[in-house]
DNA sequence: GCCCATCCATGACATTTGTCAAGTTGCCGC
DNA sequence: GCGGCAACTTGACAAATGTCATGGATGGGC
């Protein structure tokens, strides 16, 4: 919703609604009707999917300034997924209605949700790809990476949420986290409490690039 | 692309254009820039992703009417994943040219863009909650269960492109499908060549969303 | 300060999956 | 029919992950 035209934006504003969520509230189950647009103003939110055998599926964490749910919002079908507020969290949920009344108004409103909604496709697409392509202490590691501000030497990371939540995000059981952070300390990193440090990011990236198979034969 | 209005469907047949693929031949590169709208007319398509270490992870498996890349082609940025024909295809390209200047004209066709790319985000995250919450041999169930026309009783399904391709949609080695499909067995599967026999669809399908965890209890 | 609940780390063990190698089957051209 | 190839299956083994149980640390409430 970043991408949304400037001229728009007070208009939304107008017709959103303000929610306050507890950490640990749902914001909406799936397969319910979806009410709109959801924007996080605050805190951080996760959208998961519960299956038959009752395991849940982490599906997207979303901070300040993200939104979700366009794409179901528009075609006013159920929620494909659930959502929790992981923190305290502060959303705003713009009607669907006002935004397809502003979409007849400017087609490049479409373009705007588009993105966004592309930019999720693209996410889970890469998290298809590291379930698929990385073992767990690699997923971690790009984890790690994709929080570090910096693109080289070392770093320190703030664990932005829980590690059950961590595990969930990157498809392991906080167990495999756990070991998945022991098997990075050869890597140059350490945990302590939720601070990660990286001694060197291009040596951990070169981990995580690494390919699984071959990692045992380089002694 | 099938939830087109019909009235728009013309002007942009006219100016489409049609491609023919052979098998194994490469439609588009990751990182390429979008051409436009890509329609399968015929065969099938895989969608993937090559990462870092030479691993290649499906993303996505299309069949005849199915389209993908709009998201891509209108945000006029890379494509996010590779394309190969996988059967001889037949593949129309719609520049998004054109569909840009028809969302100008009817913004209904930004509802029926949307609608088409919210079932690929919805197919993503299936596969993640499948990958994340369920065993191959369930996945496999799943994959034949999806396949299977009727709603109760046997069903003889057809493997629609081979075990390789299978093994990669559903995330694991054409190695593990085999022993997969022989843990179906019991479930009352029997494969023989590209057919699957269903004995009971209920059972498979309990077979496929019991609790992977407990699989082992009931004797 | 002390207790307790929660979060996290670790160990032992079962299961699952990948890897490598070998064997089987069916198909095609000759 | 025969060879030869490609797709598939199977087995043995190693690695990764889940499961269950235990114990240690931290931080809040009293």
């Amino acid at each position: 919703m970043r991408s949304l035209p400037e001229q728009h934006v007070e208009p939304l504003l107008a017709r959103a609604s303000f929610h306050h969520f507890d950490r640990g509230e749902t914001i909406f189950l799936q397969d319910e009707p979806a009410k709109g647009v959801h924007v996080v103003l605050d805190g951080w939110v996760k959208l998961y999917r519960v299956s038959h055998n009752g395991a849940e599926a982490v599906v997207g964490v979303f901070a300040r300034g993200q939104s979700f749910g366009e794409a179901v919002a528009l075609r006013n079908g159920p929620y494909p997924v659930s959502a929790e507020a992981v923190t305290a969290c502060e959303i705003m949920i713009i009607p669907a209605t006002s935004l397809v009344a502003m979409m007849h108004e400017d087609p490049d409103v479409c373009v705007s949700i588009l993105a966004s909604t592309f930019s999720h496709l693209h996410s889970l697409v890469e998290q298809l790809e590291q379930l698929k392509a990385q073992t767990g202490a690699q997923r971690v590691a790009e984890f790690l990476l994709s929080l570090c501000k910096v693109s080289q030497g070392s770093c320190t990371v703030n664990l932005p949420y829980d590690k059950v939540l961590i595990a969930g995000r990157l498809g392991m059981k906080p167990e495999s986290l756990s070991r998945a952070f022991a098997r990075l300390k050869p890597a140059g990193v350490t945990i302590r409490r939720n601070h990660a440090q990286i001694e060197d990011v291009d040596r951990l990236r070169e981990f995580a690039e690494e390919d699984p198979a071959h990692a045992w034969s380089r002694h």
